[in-house]
DNA sequence: TGATTGGTGTTATATTTTAACAAAAAAGAA
DNA sequence: TTCTTTTTTGTTAAAATATAACACCAATCA
């Protein structure tokens, strides 16, 4: 991502953050923009091996952590349990309109893609939801497989 | 669940071990049997406690981690990576069929329900990888909030 | 200005998961 | 059967991930 598009980016969510009554503090913007530079999910340790090299050497582990429990609950950052790794949030305002979105990691080359979920999707699930009387808080759709460069004829290009 | 329905799902998890030419050992059955019992999802050091106590005081991780390794490889369990837990799964042969599995969590009491896909959603979602060019290897959908037991204006039936 | 709330620094520790290698058990071939 | 190979287990150790607790600092607000 241009330098330029993740100034615009930091910036857009710190006026989203103010909006909810919140602050993107200095500590939170560092790792907000390493995961926005790195393009691809880090690990918390990844993040605090930068955080160190570029910020403050002797960073704990708790700096990080800190930083993503805020920018996960601004939908600033999406948490990939399945692989223990974080990764910026591509459209933050789409979680905003309740929209429910899905993550598709290739397993080849480690690339993450957000994609909204269609409308009618989302529709269905809801009445599946209402079907049996569950209240949805926060879904986690993590899809693995092989992405677009990676398909099992071809070379992967990320790699 | 009654201990004979127990039985027979070891049962039928056997048979199906075998058809896929492996073999659900005295340990696999173990831990399997464990979280049949639990009917709720355990981490992976529960299941060493209860293996601990029921079969070999000195059992270490990996006897835990290894069976689990296995019994997810032939869709007999789910890891729930957001919880880092483990729980049964309910019907073992709708996964045969690539079905997408839902995982209901309930946030508050923890109870988990396991509920197929509607087909139509599955199939939506297919042609939504297709558009991406995505080849889907696994899904983990995991959807957090409250169960029918636990809506905000009830008491909790099972916490 | 004082009080309150929220955020950070720091140390330590808990929790979860994997690596590596030797020994045992099961399956398959001669 | 006996030998060989593969699979599974036991064991020790350590890596990787995540949280607790407490003191201090900074911002906000009455």
């Amino acid at each position: 991502m241009p330098s330029s598009d993740i100034d615009t980016q930091l910036h857009q969510a710190k006026e989203h953050c103010l909006r909810t009554g919140h602050r993107l503090t200095a500590a939170r913007a560092r790792v907000l923009r390493i995961l926005l530079e790195a393009s691809q999910p880090l690990s918390a340790y990844d993040l605090l091996a930068q955080y160190q090299a570029r910020h403050a050497k002797g960073a704990q582990p708790m700096t990080i952590y800190r930083a993503l429990h805020f920018l996960q609950q601004q939908s600033l950052v999406h948490h990939l349990s399945s692989r223990r790794q974080y990764v910026s949030c591509g459209q933050p305002h789409a979680h905003a309109r309740n929209a429910l979105t899905q993550l598709l990691l290739c397993e080849n080359c480690g690339q993450t893609q957000e994609v909204p979920l269609p409308t009618l999707l989302s529709e269905a699930l809801q009445q599946s939801f209402h079907r049996h009387a569950f209240t949805l808080q926060q879904s986690e759709l993590e899809f693995h497989g092989l992405c677009a460069h990676c398909q099992p004829s071809k070379e992967c290009a990320h790699a």
